[in-house]
DNA sequence: TTCAAAATCACCCTAAAGTATGAGCCCGGA
DNA sequence: TCCGGGCTCATACTTTAGGGTGATTTTGAA
């Protein structure tokens, strides 16, 4: 937020010294050289292909990237043999403890009875939870379980 | 192809004739109203202002969206083919409709999704997952699907 | 040592889940 | 015809889950 906010400034500043300076220039030509009146139409000109090149530049750069999302299917295969796929859990970013509590929902626990089996505050596993749901990109523990099931994640 | 480019040409032409356009503004100003000669930056900047508006406009009109395609993976599960343990089902003396929403259960829908899903009222949701529950004797929806799993009742 | 992430806990509030009870409708079997 | 089971829905209530915020402590890596 802040930092898209500077470079919009940075690039009004830019446009403002741009303009300055070009100004500026006019104005030497103007004192130091001789000025045919007649050449009027040639520094408009000028000035009109260099502001419309900035203003083109500057939509350019300013315009925001239309995004598109694609899914890309990803098979999972569920083998008998359970092994925890480490490559997931690190990708989801899931810490040892919301793995432990997201291994305790899918054996059907409550919070409450999760926080007795770890030993710690209902709030506590209420955090984890949270945690657990947001890394996931899921509303409830019924779907954190399925996706940990389908990503081999827990058993 | 030609539409775009007679399109192009528009804007072209379009463009062309606007720059004509002020030239002769200007050289009208010139000739039958009093200039200033101090008054120059003012023009110059009418012009800037002007012409990077166009530009902007110009490259908003002519350029394609920028797209920025990102790949969201969705896990799939291809395993072997389920069937369903009916001796279990029956043992466990579950219709047909309390195996419907065991099965959505399963899915991670809330109760809410599984009424909209199967055409019924919330409330008959209730009513029926109260009843799975005391057939299958567990005391969440987790638990239900835990054992629904474990029992090949779902998948 | 210092810094960031993880882990812990609390409080408040809303949403969802679950419990209990009652009732109406439909269908197939006794 | 009557009965029971399945399905539907409702109301009222309690419990649990989940969201949001903020705080403290622990710990591991730079």
């Amino acid at each position: 937020m802040a930092k898209n906010l500077l470079a919009k400034n940075k690039l009004t500043i830019l446009y403002g010294l741009c303009l300055a300076v070009l100004l500026l220039l006019l104005k030497w030509l103007e004192l130091k050289l001789v000025i045919v009146n007649n050449a009027y139409e040639v520094y408009m000109g000028a000035i009109a292909v260099f502001f419309t090149a900035l203003g083109i530049w500057l939509a350019l750069k300013l315009t925001k990237p239309k995004t598109v999302i694609v899914e890309k299917q990803v098979y999972v295969n569920n083998g008998p043999e359970f092994t925890v796929n480490q490559a997931e859990v690190e990708k989801l970013g899931l810490s040892k403890r919301e793995l432990d509590v997201l291994q305790l929902m899918a054996e059907g626990l409550s919070n409450q009875e999760i926080s007795e089996r770890l030993f710690v505050s209902l709030n506590t596993i209420k955090t984890h939870s949270a945690k657990v749901f947001e890394k996931m990109e899921v509303k409830r523990r019924t779907q954190a379980v399925e996706m940990g099931k389908r990503l081999c994640i827990i058993p």
